[in-house]
DNA sequence: ATCTTATTTTGATTTAAATCAAATTGGAGC
DNA sequence: GCTCCAATTTGATTTAAATCAAAATAAGAT
């Protein structure tokens, strides 16, 4: 039975490169399910994309139709203000879920980019509720997601009272954390975005950035290189710059 | 049969005191749910409370069981802070759903105080992913709230880039809105909040916000009377400041 | 109604960040 | 390796908002 075995191999093939046995399945939708849900989940996600470096993974304006899982790589999402002017939203990094925003009038309403070769899952939103009504589990972890999104953009807010250096260490022990999450060292990093980039999701300008680099590495609290980060002492950082680090 | 007509009398108080009749039909959950659907989420929204003015609704750390909307009043949400500080992350009306930010870990992460004698429907949560495996519709529009929620708080970052003025505007043309989608005047209307929280909420002192209605008042745009405010001239506001109203 | 406290306004001053400007460094592509 | 352009750093100056301070007003409580 040849064809059989040819079968066999080629949904072993997609069981592999699905959910089932993705490195990312504790971070990403399938966290908390049993084998039997995940299995389910594996016909959900069907697809996977490659987005080259500055390449879009969306864009404003455009219909919604699949929410999309970054597998690899690292995003950033932003709008353009009718001045021209470039305001990111945030950052993504694997196992993150991006187009959360769309759900709510069937539109994006922000550009996602690639800021490096990266991979993303499509999950084709309508087919998401469709399975989850059947998978309440899967349902409900969905639903965590996007509160704990609504959670992480609130925190942006209580940037609100903090001066520069504030908001900077707040952005690099946040990066940490989520590194750390993903089995990358919290200490030692490179960012993947400019300092433009960083000023404008923290709501300051570019050579504001720079300066707090360099204060914190003259205080000995980080070293910077360019866009290599080292936390030199993070317990410091953390005591001395409140705890917006978790997710 | 005496009994019978106690019980009807019973169930059509119940079915009067929900959503079939409720007049925020229209902005709350109910929204594009037909008649039998609708009479599916009145068994949900079973429980009103009264909240006085300066009483809580949640408060951060607290177990999360049931979502909460507004029917009556007005609220503010807000975190304290390490150091004591109190900031304000959202304003709410009738209509608006409290509580989304704590379904991802099952816990409060913000505390709700009523700033005038308010009204809730309290919604378990359980009971509505439950209903919503069976009513789609409710299960989509519950999703697209939640979205909504994403795109509002994510508005907020916008205002990284603008002045004081610019961002007392952004806020005046977002209550102007909310009001008029529920029936009030969008010129005219009262402050609930104090200029101390509205200030924490944009990120600006109280002497800021109040200097910015004094300049806004100066160059004729608005009127201010204390709590009382009155548009003039809403479309300058709107050309002048940004589009930063919609919900 | 009156007292008391909380809120708001306005002014003077300080401070943090923006802006303007120029030099330096790093990286992508040839 | 070299070239060119983008990104970063650093300095000088300006500007917007914070801070400090005090008076005026409004709102609750008795």
């Amino acid at each position: 039975m040849p064809p059989d075995s040819l079968i066999t191999k080629k949904l072993k093939s997609n069981i592999k490169a699905s959910c089932s046995s993705c490195s990312l399945r504790e971070l990403c939708l399938p966290v908390g399910l049993d084998e039997q849900e995940v299995r389910a989940l594996d016909h959900l996600v069907n697809q996977r994309h490659k987005i080259r470096r500055g390449e879009h993974l969306h864009r404003a304006g455009l219909g919604f139709h699949s929410l999309h899982v970054a597998r690899t790589g690292f995003f950033k999402t932003y709008v353009l203000q009718e001045d021209g002017r470039e305001q990111v939203t945030g950052f993504h990094m694997p196992g993150e879920v991006l187009g959360l925003d769309a759900i709510s009038a069937d539109t994006h309403t922000c550009n996602a980019v690639a800021l490096e070769d990266s991979e993303v899952c499509e999950i084709p939103f309508a087919k998401l509720e469709g399975i989850g009504r059947t998978i309440p589990s899967l349902m409900h972890h969905f639903h965590k997601i996007m509160s704990r999104e609504i959670v992480r953009d609130r925190g942006m807010l209580l940037l609100g009272g903090m001066k520069a250096g504030e908001r900077l260490v707040a952005f690099l022990l946040n990066l940490s954390h989520r590194f750390a999450k993903r089995g990358y060292s919290p200490l030692d990093f490179n960012l993947r975005m400019t300092r433009e980039e960083i000023g404008s999701y923290l709501g300051l300008k570019l050579e504001t950035i720079s300066r707090a680099f360099s204060r914190l590495q003259e205080d000995g609290l980080i070293n910077v290189n360019n866009k290599h980060i080292r936390l030199n002492d993070i317990d410091h950082l953390r005591r001395q710059y409140g705890s917006s680090s978790c997710e």
